[in-house]
DNA sequence: TAGCTGGGAA
DNA sequence: CATCATCCCAGCTA
């Protein structure tokens, strides 16, 4: 191939650009997310940024620095600048130059570089966990300090590759079922059985734990019943929500030859432990009222666990971080669908869960029909002559809020909602008096978290039917998984900087619709406001999970819908 | 003992 | 950056 005609621009910051519109675009985007990350996709170039984290998971997956940079140079239109080539061995080099072991009365830390070591010793957040040098090659670590001193070899910038293996864990026999309850054959989709064979690959020492990334409504519980499968052993399931947790209770249930007796619920209702127990995240982190101590984590060590499930790992709250960190002998699996955290800890999930261990293909899996063909929409309303008055007085706290509840948004919704009839779509917003108004205009039921669970369960129900085609619904869109699929979903409002959120809401129409149709994601935001500042994170997030999207215009929405009827 | 309400946390 | 979620617990009723 032509250097001129290959798709990627390497540049000296560490940003690599990719030509969208090449024919290899797609190619090099598949090289680049094993190492780098998605930074925005504006129209023509998608950029991607090598990060020192995005480079070790790399390394923690087996690529080598060399593979890396002959594949880079394979796609990238001008040569690479030295200090991209050098920022990418060093970094992917020093993840493995550190080991951790097991040793006779403790752990080792052990290197094959004695100035690393030496260096790393020193340094004051290492130091104090060192119990003994045993030489330039080796000093010896409490069992105790294995996840303090991994998060802080990270964060100094030498990752560790923890060998030190894990505890047996109590056995237990069971497997998954070949038929459903009902009598529906069951049985696990290629990528799923791959994903679960990333995890446990490595058996003993360098597999075991990690993270696995999938989108939802790809099987992630399914994964983790494998991962189970595969260890034949007692587990720890935490979950985000009650709900999350009682639906890991009814898979166990249904998929596997587990019995009810060996499936237990720990929450706020219902005090119970089994073989496997689940757990939400909330009761590992409750502290009494002026009280010091968390009286429920000591369910981590109440049992001999083999394996600590940690569903939608990117949510996992502080303290279950800190005591995450004392029970590094246990397997850990994290699923998640980002592992993008608002509060970036990104670093502890790499350091004390451990390396992402599988990214699942999206596009593959649209292509093979396993989650929809969506297509994302930004329609731009403007604020009304009042409303930019207003806008220009108002202070900036007050600023966000009113670009977020436009009037013009009503009319966007209508519009969008017109373009498909007759399909279950959700509007979503995050202001209640915005969502309410929307409700009576469109005629809708309106869902708020301060809805009896009852009366949800039932308009869900008549969604799930069809009796009703429109639900207006407030942020528990973004958590309750009760919440049936629509082929369409309008978001008027929300934390638009949130890709979390921006996750969620897509994951609501993800689900596979029949072949050749296509669900449908808006988004409406207030031009030449807060609004708008959002829109590229949004781009961002979309495009990191291979979506095109499109911008429209209400103005000139509003007239071509005119032409057409 | 279950079922509801309201306050508090993060 | 405030808003709205969540869950947990205590306390009430029956």
């Amino acid at each position: 191939m032509e250097s001129q005609g290959r798709p990627v621009i390497v540049q000296m910051d560490g940003t690599l650009l990719v030509d969208v519109h090449h024919p290899g675009a797609d190619e090099a985007r598949g090289l680049l997310i094993l190492f780098a990350e998605l930074e925005k996709s504006p129209d023509h170039f998608h950029t991607y940024r090598v990060t020192p984290l995005s480079l070790w998971n790399a390394a923690a997956a087996g690529h080598e620095s060399k593979q890396i940079i002959e594949g880079l140079r394979a796609v990238s239109r001008y040569d690479i600048p030295p200090t991209i080539i050098r920022l990418i061995t060093e970094t992917m080099d020093r993840y493995g130059i550190l080991e951790l072991r097991v040793g006779q009365d403790g752990l080792l830390l052990t290197s094959t570089d004695e100035y690393v070591l030496t260096e790393v010793v020193r340094h004051k957040s290492i130091a104090p966990l060192v119990r003994r040098v045993i030489s330039a090659y080796e000093v010896e670590v409490p069992l105790l300090s294995r996840g303090t001193i991994k998060v802080a070899l990270t964060k100094i910038g030498y990752p560790v590759r923890d060998l030190a293996g894990y505890a047996q864990g109590e056995k237990l026999p069971f497997s998954l079922r070949d038929h459903l309850p009902n009598g529906e054959p069951f049985s696990l989709r290629d990528y799923q059985l791959k994903a679960a064979d990333a995890f446990h690959q490595g058996g003993g020492l360098s597999g075991g734990s990690g993270v696995l990334t999938l989108p939802c409504g790809a099987g992630k519980t399914i994964i983790g019943l494998r991962a189970m499968e595969l260890l034949q052993t007692s587990t720890l399931i935490l979950a985000a929500n009650i709900t999350a947790a009682r639906q890991w209770i009814r898979e166990c249930l249904e998929k596997t030859t587990l019995t009810a007796d060996q499936v237990a619920e720990y929450s706020g209702e219902s005090k119970h432990t089994a073989a496997v127990t689940v757990a939400t995240y909330q009761i590992l982190s409750y502290r009494p009222r002026g009280s010091d101590s968390f009286p429920h984590l000591s369910l981590l060590s109440s049992r001999n666990w083999g394996l600590i499930l940690y569903d939608e790992v990117h949510l996992l709250p502080a303290p279950v971080f800190r005591v995450t960190a004392e029970i590094q002998a246990r397997r850990r699996l994290g699923l998640t669908a980002t592992l993008v955290r608002e509060d970036g800890r990104e670093d502890e999930v790499f350091s004390l869960i451990g390396p992402k261990k599988y990214d699942a293909p999206w596009k593959e899996l649209e292509s093979e029909g396993w989650i929809a063909n969506a297509r994302c929409i930004e329609v731009r309303v403007e604020l009304t002559a009042e409303e930019r008055r207003n806008y220009a007085f108002a202070e900036a706290k007050e600023k966000a809020r009113m670009a977020a509840e436009a009037e013009a948004k009503e009319q966007a919704v209508e519009l969008a909602l017109s373009r498909h009839p007759g399909e279950p779509a959700l509007v979503i917003g995050q202001y209640i008096d915005q969502l309410e108004r929307l409700a009576k205009r469109l005629k809708a039921p309106l869902i708020t978290g301060s809805m009896r669970q009852k009366e949800r369960e039932e308009l869900y129900r008549s969604f799930r039917e069809g009796t009703i085609k429109t639900l207006v619904v407030s942020k528990v869109a973004n958590f309750s998984i009760d919440l049936p699929d629509a082929s369409v979903a309008i978001q008027v409002s929300g934390a638009f900087g949130s890709r979390q959120e921006e996750a969620q809401r897509l994951g609501r129409i993800m689900r596979p619709k029949a072949a050749g149709t296509y669900a449908h994601f808006y988004s409406v935001v207030t031009k030449e406001t807060k609004d708008q500042e959002f829109a590229l994170s949004r781009q961002r997030f979309l495009a990191e999970q291979g979506y095109e999207y499109e911008i429209v215009d209400l103005r000139e929405w509003v007239q071509s819908e005119v032409v057409v009827s």
